[in-house]
DNA sequence: TAGGCCATCTGGTCCT
DNA sequence: AGGACCAGATGGCCTA
């Protein structure tokens, strides 16, 4: 894995919908200064080939209502993705890790994440199962839980300890950018 | 320059 | 029927 360091991407807004100007999502940001938007350069690449090269169909002869459909979609996948993508930033911020200067990436947010869980729910079984005889209520579920999991054959390093090691060996591994 | 990561478009499928 | 979801394709940006 790459260390990554870069500004977040501009994105622009799309070049080819029908909505009004006034309708632009006030979170867009506007492209970089001499760079084409995403929208305007998927729709060059779509002229220069590829998959996205309408068919015999979609060229001339495209009905007017079908193509606004489709760039209707296109606008709600777009509003998808980037709700999926505050998600991605909502979780990163809330994963410790050690290089703040480093925006994770999504594989590593979801990995780490994972791990993360695991080590909590390791720490958390350490003490309701242990030193915390007042405890009652989610210790011990968490604890059937957790024993229904490993019986289940999650995963066979999944020991207490050995969530918390992973996680730690991945944060330092991030640490170091590989 | 290669490889990783990403945004976007697109068509198919699922769901309400 | 229409929207949500998904995965493939594509090309740009960035770093090593």
């Amino acid at each position: 894995m790459k260390t990554k360091s870069r500004p977040p991407r501009r994105r622009a807004p799309p070049q080819n919908t029908e909505a009004p100007p006034g309708e632009q999502a006030p979170e867009r940001p506007q492209p970089a200064r001499g760079l084409r938007s995403r929208t305007a350069r998927a729709q060059g690449a779509r002229a220069e080939g590829g998959r996205r090269r309408p068919g015999p169909a979609g060229q001339a002869g495209r009905r007017e209502s079908s193509v606004q459909r489709r760039l209707e979609s296109n606008e709600r996948e777009r509003q998808r993705m980037h709700t999926l993508n505050n998600a991605f930033q909502a979780l990163r911020e809330v994963i410790p890790h050690v290089r703040a200067d480093k925006k994770l990436s999504k594989i590593e947010t979801l990995t780490l994440a994972k791990n993360y869980i695991k080590s909590l729910t390791a720490t958390i079984l350490t003490m309701s199962s242990g030193r915390l005889p007042g405890l009652e209520g989610p210790g011990p579920k968490l604890y059937q839980h957790y024993q229904q999991q490993q019986a289940a054959g999650a995963a066979p390093e999944a020991q207490p300890e050995g969530h918390l090691h992973k996680y730690s060996t991945q944060i330092h591994s991030f640490r170091e950018g590989s």
